[in-house]
DNA sequence: CTAAGACCTGACATTGACGTCAGAGGCAAG
DNA sequence: CTTGCCTCTGACGTCAATGTCAGGTCTTAG
């Protein structure tokens, strides 16, 4: 498939798959004319690049996991493994900052809400 | 208490205090000399917005929230709240995606350990 | 009084993940 | 063969939160 078609399956805009690519997120092979081709697969790899940028990670980050993703076989990837470990553990305080501020909302809303009964039930 | 004092109680840099008078965020009050002076209460005001930056909130959208947390008592703040709300919804779906994200490194880690085991008992 | 260290405003710099545009070539349908 | 859409590279633009610097003022300990 082309740049296009990969792009829309995976949700992202061809910009984007073209960054990834640069960025060593994604390769992708080259017909003669030069035109990307991607297989089938490469959609759940970009859908798992999304995954990771939504959780706060950044490019430069997620090409040092990349090892475990792309051979996990290899013992070469070890300082990988670590890495992989250590931003496991920032995206699990990552969400607990982000339940607090869920709750954080939650007690203003109740707040609001109740002082909008008192005023309805007057 | 002055910028520097708040500013390492609530853990922040000045600059991003002064940021949020910027933004509207915050407010001071100033000394004769123009110096900004807070009270206590601004430390989890701070804090507060902390958090909402943290769950991908933006200054413009903070703002909006505002008024329900400034005054919960006025009805001119209806729409506040229905914003309140919908970012509460937002967050909400935040968190989803992160879940997943930690999800797939989970996986990651455990192909990854599952290698490592078969090689040490190798 | 004086020196060190906070503070002021205003402005430009930075970073990351894209958007967007220009100019050129590729490809399938009619 | 042309028309319309996709793709290419390269480059510049953007946005938000913050860093940083300059040049000046305040405050406070000694």
């Amino acid at each position: 498939m082309r740049i296009g078609e990969l792009a829309s399956r995976a949700g992202v805009s061809v910009r984007s798959l073209r960054y990834y690519e640069e960025q060593g997120l994604l390769t992708s092979t080259r017909s003669s004319s030069g035109q990307r081709h991607y297989t089938d697969d490469e959609v759940e790899r970009v859908v798992f690049i999304q995954r990771l940028y939504a959780a706060g990670l950044s490019s430069r980050t997620i090409v040092e996991l990349l090892p475990c993703v792309d051979s996990p076989s290899e013992q070469n990837s070890e300082e990988a493994f670590e890495r992989l470990v250590y931003e496991r553990g920032r995206i699990d305080q990552h969400i607990k900052e982000i339940l607090s501020a869920r709750d954080a909302l939650d007690r203003l809303i109740d707040a609001n809400r109740a002082h909008r009964d008192r005023l309805t039930t007057h």
